[in-house]
DNA sequence: GATATAAAAGACATTTTATCTGCTTATGGA
DNA sequence: TCCATAAGCAGATAAAATGTCTTTTATATC
């Protein structure tokens, strides 16, 4: 991928804000036709800088209030179990965010669920299920101040 | 909101793994018409549900390849303070999610950032001169084990 | 400074998609 | 059974995306 220039940045902040602006709408905002825009943007799709286009749900409309956040430490740390739990915890479709830690802590986990009740059994019955958990330490979000998926670029 | 049935169900995990899928190409997955997919999707924008599309970019190749979780701790807890707290980080744009916990932890941020370099500044020169911020707890992400921003429904 | 060359932008035609309208088919009570 | 209502279909129209070709602009070289 060249590089990318100003004109590029702008598309991408719009884009990450709002991708169903229409190509015109974006062309007339940076002052240009459709046509720069349209191949400007199929050459940042081409380059993988933008990853895909997805529609944001709204939590609470779908029943997804509680969040939970919950830090992992295995018992052991050889390579083979590390990768074992990055598979195991792919599976589990209440876990929207998994980060290999460096620090004491070796798992990081976002999950949203219903109530606390499912956080309850999705503890008792996944998670602590998954071979070589060791310590859990849970963490519940009584707000949400802020949650962007945009970069600031 | 009217109840969401089966249909608006497979839409909405549809469009959030890819909202570029047209209404044909939605439709014919489902065995429909165009008409009644297009008004699905319309009902569901305007109920709120589908809160706004967007563009996902890849982090390391516009540079955010530093992802930072950090733990703050408030000195004090008087309702003002923690409103205050909430309005500054929200003007920090390398704060891409923020959360009120409960516990012994008030905040949680996730970052993203350049270096690591980035990443003492941002603590040295924005963070730490915020009022009443007591302790930092600061992780760092090794891998990205998984990240989504669909909602399993 | 003039000129050659390539990259970027524009103009416009064509294809595809979104959107609207009117009509038909299910569905669930009274 | 019949009515009322919601959901779906078919086809027309408007708008957007996409492709092609031309023009402009920037850049490098002489």
């Amino acid at each position: 991928m060249e590089r990318i220039d100003d004109i590029d940045l702008r598309i991408l902040r719009i884009l990450q804000e709002d991708s169903k602006k229409t190509t015109k709408e974006i062309a007339e905002k940076l002052c240009l036709t459709v046509t720069p825009v349209y191949e400007r943007i199929r050459r940042l799709e081409k380059g993988g800088l933008i990853k895909k286009y997805v529609a944001l749900l709204d939590k609470k409309k779908i029943n997804r209030s509680v969040t939970a956040i919950c830090m992992v430490s295995l018992r052991y740390h050889n390579e083979g179990f590390i990768d074992k739990f990055d598979r195991q915890i792919k599976e589990l479709k209440e876990v929207q965010e998994c980060y290999h830690m460096a620090g004491k802590v070796d798992f990081f986990l976002k999950i949203h669920l219903q109530s606390l009740d499912d956080y309850h059994d999705f503890v008792r019955l996944k998670l602590s299920r998954i071979e070589n958990v060791g310590v859990l330490e849970s963490y519940f979000v009584l707000k949400e101040v802020m949650h962007t998926t945009e970069y600031y670029i």
